[in-house]
DNA sequence: CGGATTTGTTGTCCACGTCAACAATATGCC
DNA sequence: GGCATATTGTTGACGTGGACAACAAATCCG
């Protein structure tokens, strides 16, 4: 039995080592399955991209949006992001530690921030960006350019 | 200006609510955004709907491939659905408390154990699944037939 | 003016990803 | 056979993020 040890050992290895090919069934008619699948590998290499700048995804984000509404109000920075208002707080809190956001007071409306970037904002934002494209370029690379394209056009202003 | 509030109230009562259209900026070229976005509400739907029958996303899916996949080891599951062991051994938990599925000892391997759904497993997923196709069905009208066929070619085996 | 609403904030809870450590078992090699 | 190594399932701990409730200050509106 041990005798062709040698052999074996040349014949197979590691044939694929991702197991013989479990059934997925119903999730095959999930796209929300395969949605999920693409926005885990994005999220992973975003941030690991960006770890330079240390920056999430939300983070990013909120800079952006931020650097291309200054002034605009945290709510209505979270209800275009689609996160909480609550959650934003802490974001901003963590940011405005880092001197990368400030809240000033809105002239018109004594409740609301207007909020802005501060000048290393700015100056993070523009590599955070740079990042963020190379980013983009691998997750086209990961996908090939017909279905990055097909999947862009499909998920546009949802 | 209080006098024609009949008829301002038939011109426009919420003409959108969404606010002034915030700049997304460098957000519109990052795929990953919108993504993201579609995921979120595929959760939120996806959770909704399947209130009825108390599974989350995650417990649906384990659900599923255990059903298609009968004796197959806790290790495999995670690898295929791209989560960690550590985390299935709690999801696995919650579901055999409920006896929805069971582990059965693998007669190969003593480190193995084999997955399998009770009856009341078996019973509870059909539900599901019958369940999880209206929320597909909803996903479709959502996106509109072309480009939910077109994102879920683009995503399909990714 | 006074009730209702908006805005920012804080606290709490829970789901989830991640990592380290561990015991039991299996495998490979001498 | 015996021993180092790897795999499998498990537990504990930490951090993040989403969801909610409650709250004070400010604003709006009748």
């Amino acid at each position: 039995m041990r005798s062709s040890k040698r052999a074996a050992k040349l014949a197979i290895v590691k044939p694929a080592e991702t197991g013989p090919a479990v059934d997925l069934d119903d999730l095959n008619n999930r796209l929300g399955y395969f949605v999920r699948r693409v926005q885990v590998w994005v999220f992973q290499d975003f941030i690991r991209r960006l770890s330079g700048v240390d920056l999430s995804p939300a983070q990013f984000s909120v800079l952006v949006v931020i650097g291309a509404n200054a002034g605009l109000s945290q709510s209505a920075l979270a209800a275009t992001l689609g996160i909480e208002r609550a959650r934003l707080v802490r974001l901003l809190h963590g940011l405005e530690q880092r001197a990368l956001t400030q809240r000033l007071a809105d002239a018109d409306d004594g409740r609301r921030h207007a909020l802005h970037l501060t000048r290393d904002g700015r100056k993070l934002l523009a590599r955070a960006k740079a990042l963020a494209a190379e980013h983009e370029a691998a997750l086209k690379q990961k996908l090939g350019p017909e279905r990055y394209r097909m999947m862009f056009e499909a998920a546009r202003d949802f």
